[in-house]
This record gives C-alpha cells, sequence and structure tokens, in this order.
RNA sequence: GCAGAGGUGGCGGAGCGGUCAAACGCAUCGGACUGUAAAUCCGACUCCUUCGGGAUACACUGGUUCAAAUCCAGUCCUCUGCA
C-alpha cells in the first residue's frame, strides 16, 4: 500500500471509532469516496481488545476494508473521558489508568501499550499518545502537557523501531501530535522537538476552536510553519467546511472530524448553499434532493420531505442516507481542493 | 334506571385551599454539536410585552373564603359495575 500519497494529497477521514462509520457499511463507505478512516485506540482496547482484532485479522479484515486505517492513540479520549470524569481513573507521567465503566476492570494505556494495540489493530499509520488537555490552559500547565507528550512521542517511536523494526519492516508510517494550548510559541516549540525525534507526520491537537467556535488560525500556523512540508499535517478534529478550507490553506493536507456524520443523525446536512436542517417543519412537504449538485444515492434517490418524516420518526435509513450524502459532500470539497506546494 | 369513579394545557398525567401559568412524559417549534459514552443534548411551548411585567386560565354556572384547579351546590359530559 503506498501511504505516501499521504503526505501529497489532501484527504478527509471519517472516523470510524469503534471500527465503523456509524450506520455505513463498508461499501457505502467507500461509494462516499472515502479513501482513509480513523479508528480509536481507547475504544479498541476495550472492545473487542486487542487479541480479538488481532485473531480476527486486523480490523481490515473485520470491515472488509481495502482503504487506509488511521488509529488515533487515545490521547484525546484520555483527555475527554478521564478529565471530564465521564470514566473513572487518571493521567500520570507513565501514561494512564482507568477503569472501563461497563465491566469496571482496569487498563493501563501507556506509549508503549498504545503503540501495541496499534499494531494489534492492524493500522495503518499510527499517532503517538499525547497528553491532550483543555483549550484554555495556564501556560505552566501547556508546558507540562508539551513535555509530557515530547517524552511520550519519544517512547512511543522507540517502541515501535526496538519492537517492530519501524517503518522500514512494518510498511507502516508513524505521526506525533503537537501540543501546546494557546501558545503560538509553545505550539512551535513543541514541533521542532518532534520534527528532531523525527516522524512521518505532525498532527496538530488539542482543540482546534477556541469557545467562540473560531479555528485557531495562530496556532496551527506555528505549528505548520515548524515542520518539513513532504509529511502527513493531520489537522486533527477539524472541521466544519470552511474550517477545512482555512486549515488547507495554512497548510495542513488531512483532516478528520465527527460532525460529518454526528450533524447526519442529529438532521444537519451540508449542501452547496449552505447548512440546512432536515428536522425542520420547512421541510415536511420539499421534494427537492437536499442537493441539486450532489450524486450520492441521498440525493440521487430521496427527497428532503421523506427524509424529513423518516428522521422525525425514528427510521434509521435516514441516519444512514444523511451520512451517506454529508460524507460525499465532504469528500467532494476534500477533491475540488488543488494542492498548494510546489 | 341504580351504584361507584372522574372531567387539568395539543395528548397522557401530577397537583387536592395560598410558594400554580400548573410537576413529569409525549408531541410540536427552534438551536447546538469540531482526534464520537451523542438516532444526543439545550431552550421554547396561553396571549400581549419597552423583557420589569401585564391579561386571561384547570368542563360549565353560581357560592364559601382575604385567597379556589383545589371546598360546596346545581348543570352538562365520560368511564366502570349491577339491572
Amino acid at each position: 500500500m503506498d501511504l505516501d500519497i499521504l503526505k501529497e494529497k489532501f484527504f478527509f477521514m471519517p472516523d470510524a471509532t469503534r471500527g465503523a462509520v456509524r450506520y455505513l457499511t463498508t461499501k457505502q463507505l467507500e461509494e462516499t469516496g472515502t479513501e482513509a478512516i480513523v479508528t480509536n485506540t481507547l475504544h479498541l482496547l476495550i472492545h473487542p481488545g486487542p487479541d480479538v482484532i488481532h485473531q480476527l485479522g486486523g480490523i481490515k479484515k473485520m470491515m472488509n476494508w481495502n482503504g487506509i486505517v488511521f488509529t488515533d492513540s487515545g490521547g484525546f479520549q484520555l483527555f475527554s473521558l478521564l478529565h471530564s470524569k465521564k470514566w473513572r481513573g487518571k493521567v500520570h507521567e507513565n501514561g494512564a489508568t482507568f477503569k472501563s465503566p461497563k465491566q469496571g476492570n482496569t487498563y493501563e494505556l501507556t506509549p508503549e501499550i498504545s503503540i501495541d494495540t496499534q499494531m494489534r489493530i492492524g493500522s495503518d499509520v499510527l499517532v503517538t499518545l499525547d497528553d491532550c488537555r483543555d483549550t484554555n490552559l495556564s501556560r505552566k500547565e501547556a508546558e507540562k502537557s508539551v513535555e509530557r507528550t515530547l517524552l511520550w512521542a519519544i517512547r512511543c517511536k522507540e517502541h515501535f523501531n526496538r519492537e517492530y523494526g519501524g517503518t522500514k519492516k512494518t510498511g507502516k508510517l508513524l505521526t506525533c501530535v503537537v501540543q501546546g494550548a494557546n501558545f503560538p510559541d509553545l505550539r512551535s516549540y513543541c514541533a521542532k522537538e518532534l520534527v528532531k525525534i523525527g516522524f512521518d507526520g505532525y498532527n496538530f491537537g488539542g482543540y482546534v476552536v477556541d469557545r467562540d467556535g473560531e479555528l485557531v488560525v495562530d496556532e496551527m500556523s506555528a505549528v505548520i510553519e515548524s515542520v518539513p512540508r513532504d509529511t502527513i499535517r493531520y489537522a486533527m478534529g477539524v472541521g466544519k467546511p470552511e474550517d477545512i478550507l482555512m486549515a488547507a490553506k495554512i497548510g495542513f493536507n488531512l483532516f478528520d472530524t465527527v460532525l460529518v456524520t454526528r450533524n447526519a443523525r442529529h438532521g444537519t446536512v451540508y449542501t452547496s448553499e449552505g447548512v440546512l436542517r432536515i428536522k425542520n417543519s420547512g421541510m415536511s412537504l420539499d421534494k427537492r434532493p437536499i442537493d441539486n449538485s450532489c450524486n450520492c444515492e441521498c440525493c440521487k434517490n430521496y427527497n428532503r420531505a421523506y427524509l424529513h418524516h423518516m428522521l422525525k420518526n425514528g427510521e434509521a435509513t435516514a441516519l444512514t442516507l444523511l451520512t451517506i450524502h454529508n460524507l460525499t459532500y465532504y469528500q467532494t470539497l476534500i477533491k475540488g481542493l488543488t494542492p498548494i506546494r510546489p
């Protein structure tokens, strides 16, 4: 598999957190023009677990997916689930210890375990475990998060090389995450230190929008200015269509966000004329397709009124069709971007 | 016909003298969602408002009381037993 295209082209990766893009079959996923997906290390570590995935031949075989698979390291989940106290556990110098809320068993996620898990999942592109924190972080806390992220990145890389023989032997790529909260100089410092260690890609981590929902352009620019151009530059969690356009302009080439699929499920769809809310009463007799200029299965066969009716009445088919549409919209948007690199 | 139970906002259903424009569901109408605990969550939902309030409201009509969705009487309806 030629993974180097990930350093050249623009990609939008839908999130298949637990090894499935919600409400889509793999065939439907392919038909949206999707070439790469992101799965999640922490979710898959707990269910079904790395050993089961390994015994089943890896996530690609399980999904019957021939495209590219990214594995997110689990750093973001440690932040969003543990810091917010939704799960019980804590982050420490060595990684994190936490309990799964369902069975209550204790899990460890260290940089090494994250890499091992990603390997067992059968990922193409791995991500180093990072210490993701809140956006409005004090300078001191942000510095700590950067130091820890750097330390973990080194451990991940060493483990990947020592245990598996690195990219040379596995053919897999290893990317890292740049932290530094709201401080562009810290972002820049973190990126430069990571470049010294050397990775195939530099991912923008943390929160990508501020409290007003505005893309953190300065921080993103600081990172791009500090990393080589012939690498993966993945803006994690970006974003709204306009945010992707902006991030691409800044220099990022890889994107993912849950907005595409979640908004579809919640009835917010993207069109060439702006956002449309399918649940709104105005849709009840609207015989037009969601987007006239879209060729997806949803737009070719069904009108807004029918989708409105299904969504209002809990028919899961609507969730599938709207997800197909939104994802197709994103993939079309991405394919329309022109490479800015010389 | 006799006996019993009851009539509350679009619907179901709390409340049983003041803190009730009325809990809680559902429906309806908006909005949010950015490395997914999310087919979720938040708000509005009698009318008017210069957002401080104001005016009508708990089948209907009277009455008791400083005060009634809540107590009393009558009227009209509904349901359940027995004939």
